[in-house]
RNA sequence: GGGCGUGUAGCAUAGCCUGGAUAAUGCACUGGCCUCCUAAGCCAGGGACCGCGGGUUCGAAUCCUGCCGCGCCCGCCA
């Protein structure tokens, strides 16, 4: 209710100028009521008591008399236990919905744009992605979407682990079978089998072994053949994270691919640029940096950023600060958004400080380290993929828009099996999405088919079937729906009111979910005004109304629900079905 | 040991930044509602010493502090 305080503010303060209270006193008094049933707005009169020597009871009759006459047609004032109650006036409440019909962007403000940088998904070349990769893709994407609706310019960034040791032994196993066989056969899947064979040759077989680490040479020194080997792994891996994206849906392309190696040249600068601000230390051998405070290992000493091991390798760190560079000098970022597990921040905050410490980055730039929990199975123990046993992300998505399919085949047989196999895409990959998107991502979650499946509570089939009934009704109205522009809208019935409320604050809500990063907020709004709808739905016949202005009325506050439905879940990169 | 996070009805969560009213929502549970736009729904109801103790405040789930439980991080891995 920002836009009802932001008119009622104004009125106030200048009603109530005769009292001994100063503007600002009252101004960070007034606020959202924190009970929707007894009120929009709220005035908290308690401490007003001393300066007017009265009981908070008596402060707030004073002031809600005092301040109802300016306040008519806007709020309806009301006061109890010391609190000036402000309710919206269903005819302020009625002109400000109508006055989003025409808005494509339903009373979204547009901020002046900052140039973000997002770094998410980030899968590894010749490994499967996981639900660790879910997470971070599904929470990035819809993070770089609600970036782009307020008006900021995104850009996306795919950091691949497409570089480092690893790639010896991969290249070695690719040579023994065949790169051709290879090219043919992995297009999506097993990715875990290959990397498991190349490990355990590694650590079997001597001969295999000496011959990665010299391969890991070759690839260092940029040798021809290796590289072009090289090449054909991470080829085959990106055209499987595309088949994934794909059928996620989300925005990542190959122009968002930055892997690992194309920072590769960044890394000697990193490390004299470190020096030449004095930071770099020499450590047995090693390159780092000492940050002192609170950085202290298990012993009680100072622990260090590693920046060059003593080998000449570089480090994890190293490439996150030779990304940084990169980031604000050659993109020129305000921003930085680094979507990655929580288990991560320590390293982050670490980095950070050696890039603002080095002027990599200076007061202007913010770097947010956008953290997520794990995912958790049933016996909430963590889904790691490292220890094997992980699930694979499209064996998961290939089940849920299975399960969906089986859902709703149980429900509706009218459709037709083109439309359930369209259907239950939708379906499947929403409810995976809007689970992992629906509580706080700092949060751990636990992964329940049946929870995120259920077409009750808050779950993307909720949603999606509350969408799917306003199309219903659409479907057999008489009016169409592009005729609704200027329809006058009346709030007669309490229903009609709250769902009115969800429709504006729907600006407010994605407002507050864009600027903390945090989706589940806006999730939150779309499942109220989903609910609001649903008992408008009972209460309140729309295409059945007597009167025709009424049917109008209605269908002007479904069209704006739907909106709200569809661009709110479309902003968390899911979809909304006409019909299910 | 140090650091970070977390603890809210049987279960899953929101609210905590920015203190305000009888702590909100969903699932599950109990009872109602389909000759009527999709009952995949709605309405009503029961269920919570907001981990525990101190402090600040007119007022604390929210801020401060001390404990306790759980988790994660502290590698010349990424």
């Amino acid at each position: 209710m920002r836009d009802l305080i932001e008119v009622c503010a104004p009125l106030i303060y200048e009603s109530v100028s005769e009292f001994p209270v100063s503007e600002e006193h009252i101004s960070s008094l007034i606020g959202p009521a924190t009970d929707g049933r007894m009120a929009d707005v709220a005035i908290p009169c308690h401490s007003l008591s001393g300066v007017f020597k009265k009981s908070p009871i008596e402060v707030a009759e004073e002031i809600c008399r005092v301040i109802s006459p300016s306040l008519e047609g806007v709020a309806i004032t009301s006061t109890i236990n010391g609190f000036v109650n402000l309710k919206a006036d269903p005819r302020w409440l009625s002109s400000k919905t109508m006055s989003l019909l025409p808005d494509e962007r339903l009373g979204v403000k547009k901020e002046i744009s900052r140039k973000i940088v997002v770094d998410y998904s980030a899968p590894n070349v010749a490994k499967e992605m996981h639900v660790g990769h879910l997470r971070s893709t599904v929470i990035g994407d819809a993070i770089v979407r609600m970036l782009q609706f307020k008006g900021h310019q995104v850009i996306r960034e795919n950091h691949i682990g497409d570089w480092g040791t690893p790639f010896g032994m991969l290249i070695e196993h690719l040579i023994d079978e065949g790169e051709e066989k290879f090219a043919l056969e992995k297009g999506i899947s097993d990715f875990d089998n290959f990397y498991k064979e190349a490990r355990s040759k590694f650590s079997d077989d001597s001969e295999f072994a000496n011959r990665a680490r010299a391969r890991v040479v070759l690839l260092q020194g940029e040798d021809e053949d290796t590289l072009r080997l090289w090449k054909v792994l991470v080829d085959v891996s990106t055209s499987y994270f595309n088949e994934v994206y794909g059928m996620l849906g989300v925005l990542l392309d190959n122009d968002d691919l930055m892997g690992e190696s194309a920072y590769k040249h960044l890394l000697p600068q990193v490390v004299e640029r470190l020096d030449e601000s004095g930071l770099l230390v020499e450590s047995n051998g090693a390159s780092v940096v000492f940050l002192g405070g609170k950085w202290v290992n298990r012993e009680g000493q100072p622990f260090p950023v590693m920046i060059r091991k003593a080998d000449g390798g570089y480090n994890y760190s190293t490439s996150d600060l030779a990304c940084i560079i990169d980031r604000v000098e050659r993109l020129s970022c305000d921003e930085l958004l680094y979507v990655v597990g929580t288990p991560q921040k320590q390293h982050f905050e670490m980095v950070f400080e050696v890039a603002k410490k080095a002027g990599f980055m200076n007061d202007t730039h913010s770097a947010i380290h956008v953290n997520f929990g794990s995912v958790l199975d049933s016996n909430g123990q963590m889904l790691k993929s490292r220890a094997g046993q992980s699930v694979k992300l499209v064996d998961l998505l290939r089940e849920s828009i299975s399960r969906a399919g089986q859902a709703i085949a149980e429900r509706n047989s009218e459709l037709s099996d083109e439309e359930t196999v369209r259907i239950s895409k939708i379906i499947g990959i929403g409810a995976v999405k809007y689970a992992d998107l629906s509580t706080d991502r700092a949060k751990d979650y636990v992964f329940d088919w049946d929870r995120m499946l259920s077409f009750e509570g808050n779950t993307a089939p909720y949603l999606q079937y509350s969408y799917a009934r306003i199309s219903r009704i659409f479907s057999l109205s008489p009016i169409s729906r592009d005729s609704l522009k200027e329809t006058k809208i009346e709030l007669l019935a309490e229903e009609e009111q709250n769902l009115a409320r969800c429709i504006v604050n729907f600006s407010e809500s994605l407002d507050q979910s864009a600027s903390s990063f945090h989706p589940h907020k806006l999730c939150t709004h779309i499942h109220t005004t989903s609910s609001a709808f649903a008992s408008f739905y009972e209460a309140c016949p729309v295409i059945k109304a007597d009167d025709e202005g009424v049917m109008a009325s209605r269908l002007a506050l479904c069209d704006l629900t739907a909106r709200v439905i569809s661009t709110g879940l479309g902003i968390l990169g899911i979809q909304s079905p006409e019909m299910m």
